[in-house]
DNA sequence: GTCTATAGAAGGATAGAC
DNA sequence: GTCTATCCTTCTATAGAC
């Protein structure tokens, strides 16, 4: 078939991480959930849950990114770009029952303070997420030493906003937060000219 | 003493809950921690972990909106006071490690589709920062229609930083998350003259 | 190699001694 | 009422049957 065991037990595992976190997140509950027999957990990860959630953490927040690169890149400018990926975040919180945020935020909080290889996996996924927004904008207009700052804006904004929505379940904060997010990226366009 | 058991449990559990989160704090953890035996979980919170965890959510959100007001309350002007709001808590994160960050946000998040009366909790707890923060900037000059984004802006900006921060284990997303939320709020302010 | 059964530790919760 | 001992479940991990 077109989906492999291992496969199915990583994008099972991060939805289950979404939703529930790390800790939160059996082991019997992934194979359950993934239709796997419980030994194939070892069989393809022989580092056990550690092992899985960082596959989980790093593909995730790649997936992610192409999420990004996709909804920008069609985008009719980066201004518009960013407002659609707000938009579009908040509307799919909603559709979701508030639960398809992203997909490593409830992990990295978790870990951050407990299990180290862990929480580099979060920290080099930020890190390239921060890389690819700030290239993105750069090559928008950006003046070099702004565009770091901009793409760690939106992420932060972005995450934040998830944290609140989520709670409060409105989506409120992300829309409020897309727009400060739009105004910080046009006086950082207006700094350029 | 002028420490109940009680209290030492919410405190304990509250630290507990910052660093490890909610699901990945357990009960024996907490008591160890706390100097207390066993039993005086269920004595002093009848209705278990659930109890203790609500409290603790309610309380710590309590104590953070008066550290907010403090710091607020103690500056010059409203915006040196958010200033020095991210810059007491980049130097506050760097000096534990990258652990005393937001009180509830791990929990938030933990809990956000998984166990209702906790979520509601958090909720409430990020509603109330809301109406604080909105008042505060209300009365320093935000238009009566922009004093609330305002104050969703701060705390989304606050929650997200510290997401990012603690992950990479670099204030850089604090600070730079701060200098966007004076930003937005001087543009608000001018709005109002 | 795929899968089941189980080990050994830790989880939340409770009963009852004192 | 304070505290201890224990219950039952669930956890991760492993051993070994097929």
């Amino acid at each position: 078939m077109a989906v492999t065991t291992r496969d199915r037990i990583l994008d099972t595992t991060a939805e289950l991480f979404r939703r529930y976190g790390y800790t939160g997140t059996g082991l019997k509950q992934i194979v359950a959930e993934a239709q796997a027999p419980f030994g194939s957990i070892y069989h393809h990860f022989p580092g056990g849950k550690e092992q899985l959630g960082q596959e989980v953490i790093l593909r995730s927040g790649g997936m992610y990114q192409e999420l990004f690169e996709t909804i920008l890149g069609a985008s009719p400018d980066i201004v518009t770009g960013v407002r659609n990926l707000f938009e579009g975040a908040a509307e799919l919180l909603r559709q979701t029952d508030y639960a398809d945020a992203c997909p490593i935020a409830t992990v990295a909080l978790e870990v951050a303070n407990s299990n180290e290889p862990l929480r580099m996996a979060t920290a080099e996924v930020f890190e390239g997420w921060i890389e690819a927004g700030a290239a993105r904008f750069a090559s928008a207009g950006v003046p070099g030493e702004k565009a770091r700052d901009v793409a760690i804006v939106l992420i932060t904004s972005l995450e934040g906003a998830f944290v609140l929505s989520r709670a409060m379940r409105d989506t409120e904060p992300v829309r409020v937060a897309g727009e400060a997010t739009v105004v910080a990226l046009r006086a950082a366009l207006r700094d350029a000219a």
